[in-house]
DNA sequence: CTAAACGCTCACATCGATGTCATGGGCAAG
DNA sequence: CTTGCCCATGACATCGATGTGAGCGTTTAG
C-alpha cells in the first residue's frame, strides 16, 4: 500500500509518517518512481509508534527501542534494553504524577462542590 | 518573602513564577518599589500549580480552576467545575494511554530479553 | 489524452513553558 | 559612596511533533 492508505488505516497523517521515517522509526521500500510502499506489518508498527508517542516518548527513544532496523543485532538489543528500562521508569513516574494530580483535582472538586452547595443554602 | 525565596522553596524558577503570575495562576502583592511579596500560602499554591503543570495541564486550564482570584464567585465556581471535570477525564484517559504504553513496552522488553538469551545460547 | 487525486521534497509556521540576556532599579554591608 | 546581590521588564531562543503550502512528478479513471 502507499502512504495515503497507511495514513487512513492508522490515523497518522502523511506528514507524520514521513517524519517517522526521517527519524528512523519506520522503514519503507520505494516504488521505481520513488513512492513509499508499505505492507500490513507497517500498520502494526505505526500503531506501536503512536502508542509510544502518545505516552510522551521522544522519537529518539522510540528509534532506539523499536527494532525497525531489520537486522536484530545483539549490541543494539542490549542498548535498546537500557533505553527500555529508562523509559519504563519514566512512564511509571509519570503515571504517578498524573495520579497525584488527579487526586489533587478530586480534592479541588470536592471543595468547589461544597462551596456551591453552601451558597445554594444561603439563598 | 520575595521571589527568590519562593523560588528556592518550591523549586520553580523565578522566570516560571513571573510567568504563572502573568497567566493569572498566581497573585502577588508588591512592595513600594515594585518587588513581589509572597506568604506561606503561596508556597502551597505554587506546589499545586507544579503538580498540575507536570500532569500536562495548560496554564489556561489551571487559571480557570485554581481560585487564585481571591473572591470565590459562584459563577466562576461553576465554570471551574466544568473545566475540572474535563481535566479529570483527560487525566484519566492519559493515564490509560500511559498504562497501555507501559504494557506494550513490557512486551517489547520480554521479546528483547528472550532474543538476547537465545543468542547467548548460540555461543 | 486529460484531469483528478495522489505522492515527493523542501521550507516555514505553530504551540507552551522555560532559559537566557540586556538594561536598569533597590537595598544592605563595608 | 560603593560593591554585590536581588529584583523588574522585555525580547528573543528553544524543543518536538505536526500543519501547511509551494512546486513538481505519478498514477489512474474517464
Amino acid at each position: 500500500m502507499r502512504i495515503g492508505e497507511l495514513s487512513a488505516r492508522t490515523g497518522a497523517s502523511r506528514r507524520s509518517l514521513r517524519y517517522y521515517e526521517q527519524q528512523g522509526l519506520l522503514v519503507s521500500t520505494r516504488s521505481p518512481s520513488g513512492q513509499r510502499c508499505y505492507d500490513d506489518g507497517h500498520v502494526q508498527r505505526v500503531t506501536l509508534i503512536q502508542t509510544f508517542l502518545a505516552a510522551g516518548m521522544s522519537s529518539r527513544s522510540i528509534a532506539q527501542m523499536v527494532p525497525c532496523m531489520s537486522e536484530p543485532n545483539a549490541d543494539r538489543a542490549r542498548r535498546a534494553l537500557t533505553v527500555m528500562d529508562q523509559e519504563r521508569t519514566r512512564l511509571t513516574s509519570t503515571i504517578d504524577s498524573l495520579t497525584a494530580a488527579r487526586e489533587a483535582l478530586d480534592h479541588l472538586i470536592d471543595v468547589n462542590r461544597s462551596f456551591l452547595a453552601n451558597t445554594a443554602d444561603d439563598h
